[in-house]
DNA sequence: GCACATGTTGGCAT
DNA sequence: CATGCCAACATGTG
């Protein structure tokens, strides 16, 4: 489920259920994902009000106002389900809320995290700290793709999934993105033009702002106990869809790079 | 049984 | 030190 658009659209179907309201209980319902629970998690969170939630690349950020921050990354698998009936057996983390609520981490691979850390140490929060810009945010111009792309030989496609050059793409709007501006995903990095990076610039936010659109289309459905996103794959252009026709005419292909599936329109991308 | 999956990272070679 | 590339993580789906 998670790149940007999600992780954005699940912020943003949590803040109806948590923010401002307080911590009843937070449980871990085992001792690990990618990595252990902090130990004092739900010392630290019971009690608490939840003052804000957001985003920074593919993690979601919730803020008490006892100047933690609680940090989640959903990984390959995971997802919130919020009011669910009963919890199941990759319900990892659980919090509900005193008027009632109660949202469950979901995350059958456990590739996903969570952390709590200090809101004024969130900058030197590891995965933080050598973080590219947000791909949405002003920093993101071509200007910026071309110093942080320059003498590298890697693939575009590649280089654009590498969260220290822009952070929150993942494989699905890396694919789309490239297909929308016409560039191939085996360009290497530091060979595209700047009339192209512009482009390719204005793909990407065009990919993502459409993609949380979809999601925002459907965010009242939300709030449900299975914890289903409404999901917005029927939008997708090149990705999934190998051997379909592009709308040049021309077949989607798929290729495999750094153990990856790419897929890309041989006729429109170069 | 097999192939594949929206992510991240540690290790190794260059 | 920088860069490029792979395997590994764990579980589910088709």
């Amino acid at each position: 489920m998670p790149e940007l658009p999600e992780v954005e659209t699940t912020v943003r179907g949590l803040v109806p259920v948590l923010q401002g309201q307080r911590v009843k209980s937070a449980e871990t319902r085992r001792a690990d994902l990618r990595w252990p629970f902090p130990p004092d998690l739900r010392q630290r969170l019971t009690g608490a009000l939840i003052t804000g939630l957001g985003r920074r690349a593919k993690y979601g950020l919730i803020d008490t106002d006892r100047g933690d921050t609680l940090i989640f990354h959903l990984g390959m698998s995971g997802k919130w389900r919020v009011d669910p009936a009963e919890l199941g057996a990759h319900d990892h983390f659980v919090m509900e809320t005193e008027d009632g609520r109660r949202v469950a981490l979901n995350d059958p691979r456990r590739f996903g995290s969570v952390d709590l850390v200090r809101t004024e140490a969130l900058a030197a929060y590891k995965p933080f700290i050598a973080m590219g810009p947000e791909p949405l945010g002003n920093a993101f111009t071509a200007d910026y793709l071309k110093i942080a792309l320059r003498d590298r030989s890697a693939s575009i496609k590649l280089l654009l999934l590498d969260q220290r050059i822009v952070a929150g793409l993942g494989n699905i709007y890396v694919c789309e993105a490239l297909h929308m501006a016409g560039i191939s995903p085996r360009t290497a990095g530091g060979r595209i033009s700047k009339p192209r990076l512009e482009a390719l610039v204005q793909a990407i936010r065009n990919v993502l702002v459409a993609a949380i659109e979809a999601g925002g289309s459907s965010l009242r459905d939300y709030a449900r106990p299975d914890g289903e996103l409404g999901y917005f794959s029927k939008e997708w252009r090149v990705y999934g869809r190998e051997g379909e026709e592009c709308h040049c005419g021309a077949l989607v292909r798929r290729r495999v790079d750094g153990g990856r599936s790419t897929f890309y329109c041989p006729t429109c991308q170069r």
